[in-house]
RNA sequence: GGAGGGGUUCCCGAGUGGCUAAAGGGAGCAGACUGUAAAUCUGCCGCGCACCGCGCUACGGAGGUUCGAACCCUCCCCCCUCCA
């Protein structure tokens, strides 16, 4: 068997560790409990959680114990690590129904119900604390002085920071204390703004406990632009179908920058490395090739086989088929021959009736979230970037009718990404 | 609690009675170029319409002054800095 931490390190996702070598030799030695702790701040999990998510599938395929904590608890207080403001106080209610969205979205990529990978909620332990009680068990271990030194706070101090958010550290650091005592967990994992909380935690279990447990960061996951990942103009990358359907999570990763590819192969795929690794050599089409790889192996993850086949098809009816030589990343599953299937392109059923006096086209762009408004529909079409089935439209009064489709279908294109089909029912 | 500064369109940030849907930058979108890249150049970039124009909405909130207010006055809310 593999040691867990060459693989996570092999893959990228080591950015800082306590003790290498001595969380090398853990996980050399036998089974090791790990945890990572998600706040409720959403409705659904977003491809940033996912990214973090993917080192504990990575565990648990080796044999690991992976635990996670959904911060029922921690989320009513809010972390300031890293932010530059504070977030909106949520209810207890609106977290209680985070948790639950968020308990089903695990449980898509670890084995929950199986007992491999256990989920535990804060809200357990810390909704009931005394403050006195804790403040005098907990509260006297932290020093002020070494928490206003932290990086992750380094902004807040400057623009503000409440009492309520320089707290959140001592509750994520008892988390730690608590699953180390309950669970002997002894390996807390996270982004890396949250290395002054782990730390903190580390901390408090040999204070408390006497126990020597270990912390693991992960980079911040940002593009080869600098940018946070996982955000696109209209808000986050979800995972939850409902709100980000396979057809554009697929898109965005086949939209990926050239210059990351390879690093999301290895964060988001199960693919070998050592295939991973030639990526960078690859060039031009083959370049592309390997995006298309990326988005199918992402989508095969998270909306499954079938999804991801469709969404395959979809692009290369839309896009045109690209030649997939099989030495790129063979591993994958991808199915390599032309699959192109234009039914699998987003679509919309319009009736016969509708067309006897023709369709504003303006209006069939807003409907079919082609533009997002009528102002951008005209826009579109005043600058040429709309087609129908490969002609123009005139002008910005265009009617769409029965003369459009050929089959029964229209195939419409705002510019050279937005493709959506009309069809006659 | 006291003193001071501030809340402008997705973000940053000008504007301090009419010429302001509001400079500039960023982001975004489109066209050219391409590989459904990047970079670059160009255009667009509140919403709606009978669209070379008109209407509506918008400058923290509510009132007021004025022919006319993002800009002036009053009260309220929020943020920051210093003092306590």
């Amino acid at each position: 068997m593999e040691n867990a931490f060459e693989v996570l390190r092999e893959r990228g996702f080591v950015q800082q560790v306590t003790d290498e070598d001595a969380v090398r030799e853990m996980f050399g030695t036998g089974p090791v409990t790990a945890y990572i702790g998600f706040d409720a701040t959403a409705s659904s999990l977003h491809v940033g959680n996912l990214f973090v998510l993917m080192t504990l599938v990575h565990l648990e395929h080796l044999g690991h114990k992976p635990i996670v904590v959904l911060g029922g608890g921690t989320t009513m207080v809010g972390d300031p690590s890293g932010k530059t403001e504070m977030r909106k106080m949520l209810e207890r209610g609106d977290i209680d129904v985070n948790i639950n969205s968020f308990r089903t979205q695990v449980g898509r990529f670890l084995d929950i119900e199986g007992g491999k990978t256990q989920v535990v909620d804060n809200a357990e332990w810390l909704l009931d604390l005394k403050y006195v009680e804790f403040l005098r068990d907990i509260g006297r271990h932290f020093s002020v002085n070494r928490m206003l030194a932290a990086e992750a706070y380094k902004q807040r101090l400057e623009r503000g920071l409440s009492f309520i958010e320089f707290n959140y550290q001592l509750l994520q650091a008892y988390d730690f204390l608590q699953l180390c005592q309950r669970y002997k967990c002894t390996l807390q994992m996270g982004g890396d703004d949250q290395w002054g909380n782990i730390v903190a935690g580390i901390d408090l279990c040999r204070r408390v406990a006497q126990t020597q447990v270990h912390g693991l960061t992960f980079p911040l996951l940002l593009n080869a632009a600098g940018q946070k990942m996982g955000k696109t103009v209209s808000g986050a990358v979800w995972l939850d179908a409902k709100r980000f359907g396979p057809y554009d999570y697929y898109q965005y990763w086949v939209n990926m920058h050239d210059d990351d590819v390879e690093r999301m192969l290895g964060y988001f795929t199960f693919l070998p490395m050592e295939e991973v690794r030639t990526v960078s050599t690859l060039q031009g089409a083959d370049l592309n090739a390997a995006k298309s790889v990326l988005a199918y192996e992402a989508t095969v993850f998270v909306h499954g086989e079938a999804a991801a086949n469709e969404a395959h098809s979809a692009a290369q009816a839309a896009f045109g088929s690209r030649a997939l030589p099989e030495q790129v990343l063979p591993s994958s599953k991808i199915p390599r021959g032309g699959s192109a299937d234009a039914a699998q392109i987003p679509t919309t059923n319009l009736s016969l009736a509708a067309l006897d006096e023709g369709v504003l086209l303006t209006e069939l762009l807003t409907n079919t979230a082609l533009a997002s408004s009528k102002n951008e529909a005209r826009r579109l079409i005043r600058q040429n970037a709309i087609k129908l089935n490969d002609r123009k439209p005139e002008d910005e009064k265009y009617r769409v009718t029965i003369a459009d489709f050929v089959d029964g279908r229209l195939t419409l294109r705002a510019g050279k990404k937005k493709v959506h089909r009309v069809v006659l029912e």
